[in-house]
DNA sequence: ATTTAACTTCAGAAGTTCTGTAGTGAACCA
DNA sequence: TGGTTCACTACAGAACTTCTGAAGTTAAAT
């Protein structure tokens, strides 16, 4: 059996020219490595090289050199890649996230990831909580963050925050300067436009005809520019609220159950790679630092 | 470290689905196969696999199978093709030989060969002995076969056989039934058409005016054209002369120095490549065989 | 609850690879 | 010619690695 070591040492001391250099790069013994190299002659059943001084090849010696310098160099690369994949350095972080966390949380993160591992990938997808759990259950991104999945799902979730959803309405709409949490009593007389998020809120629509909104919208940006056209007002997780411009206004809700719990869904059982096991991290670090 | 080995392991036990199989495989022990994977991932520091049950791989495990499976490959394929190289079954035989033995000796073995070992390639030169010798100083070829190189050429010679030369002439020539050997007396009334072999007998050109004939010819082909067209008479080694047509026949010298010892030269000091080897093994054989 | 299969753990055996020392032979120098 | 140096080899034992076989654990199947 020809080792990979051997071919080392060949090439090295090959390089070389003798055997002491060698050694003394591999750092092994003269003896390792002389004994080493006549094994190899031993496998092969011919010399390598032309005499006992190592300074000059034969016709086979040369031949080996190049395919034995090439497949090191191969196969080092491959050593260090799957190194870097182990340690995160490298591979491809596929993720999907609801836009509030896409949009707030995740580009300093994900840039900032980008910077330190200059070898990774990523792939972000942002779609509402629903398609999250479809994807991760296809295994399409390894990791999703959004609301919490069914039970029966084959999906694993870990919470990791939870937001309010705010009433977000202009500046002299006539909730805007409520001095009280606002209660559903309070919202009954106001038009709202329905989006993804609030199909979350139990019994939000319900409280519209036919379970139905008159106006709803998908889009945030088309949904913000729906409010501040006077259309109505809207309701938000507190987190896209975030960046709301100046006409608008975010106002709180009185009502536990217009919370959303957003955190990890992962595949059940699932041995997350190391880099999404860093990204987890980081995102978890984030949350606790600005203790949303 | 990471070991082949251990790559191999790893990658056969993915691709079973389970330690048993893949020990089988690899005949080792199950615990042998159990202790490297364990070690693999405590090198890597994060798990390859879903569970200890083998049969699915975590996203990590699924990218370095992909890697080590490429590795593997081109591991096996060089190690095989070393094998091959030191076997002789592998590699770039160049040989430059004297016209007549590669027209009349090489084709068969070097045929042979081709057929036998179908990773080999060979590089034929036909030319004059003092080319050969520069030739195979300089590299270009490995092995040369021709006529004695000058002692202090660098140039090791090994004799292989010796081929006398003969009077080539026409059926009507005048010389054509000569009873005994020719002397050089016998020669000297008639015109000789002087070549690249006759340079090597010493004292032939000597004969002519100012040490040159009036007539030469470099290449067989048109020298024996000559000769057919009753130019004149030409010498060439018998080797050269067995597959004259029927107008032409080879007339025995009584001269022992009109006779030239064929040989190999090679590199002094130089290893010959095991597919030289062969092909010198078989060279020999040859001329054993059919008792030049 | 029992059986079976798959894997792990462990201690010792087996095997390999390394080191340090001693020695050979070639080249160089005076 | 003999001494010196250099490059390599041989060998024996140390150090290390890897393997085996037996016993143990865990998980799934019946």
């Amino acid at each position: 059996m020809i080792r990979t070591q051997a071919l080392r040492v060949f090439v090295t001391t090959a390089d070389c020219g003798n055997i002491r250099d060698a050694a003394k790069l591999l750092r092994r013994t003269d003896s390792a490595v002389s004994m080493t190299l006549k094994q190899l002659e031993a496998i092969l059943g011919a010399p390598l090289f032309e005499s006992d001084r190592k300074h000059s090849l034969t016709a086979l010696g040369a031949e080996v050199r190049k395919l034995a310098r090439d497949l090191l160099r191969e196969h080092d690369r491959t050593i260090e890649r799957i190194h870097a994949l182990a340690a995160g350095r490298e591979g491809v972080l596929r993720v999907a996230a609801v836009p509030s966390v896409a949009a707030q949380l995740l580009p300093e993160i994900l840039s900032a990831m980008l910077g330190e591992f200059p070898g990774i990938r990523i792939e972000l997808v942002d779609t509402d909580s629903a398609s999250m759990h479809a994807l991760v259950e296809t295994g399409e991104v390894e990791v999703g963050i959004g609301g919490r999945p069914a039970a029966n799902s084959g999906l694993h979730f870990v919470a990791l925050f939870n937001d309010p959803f705010r009433l977000v309405c202009r500046k002299d709409h006539p909730l805007a300067r409520h001095e009280r949490p606002l209660t559903r009593q309070d919202l009954r007389p106001h038009r709202l436009i329905s989006n993804n998020s609030t199909a979350d809120i139990s019994g939000f629509d319900a409280d519209a005809p036919d379970g139905v909104s008159a106006l709803s919208a998908r889009n945030v940006i088309s949904l913000l520019a729906l409010v501040r056209a006077g259309a109505g007002a809207t309701i938000l997780p507190a987190l896209a609220t975030r960046t709301i411009d100046s006409e608008l206004c975010a106002v709180e809700l009185d009502d536990a159950s217009a919370l959303r719990t957003v955190g990890f869904a992962l595949r059940r059982g699932g041995n997350p790679s190391p880099i999404c096991r860093e990204f987890q991290g980081r995102l978890v670090a984030m949350v606790q630092a600005t203790g949303i």
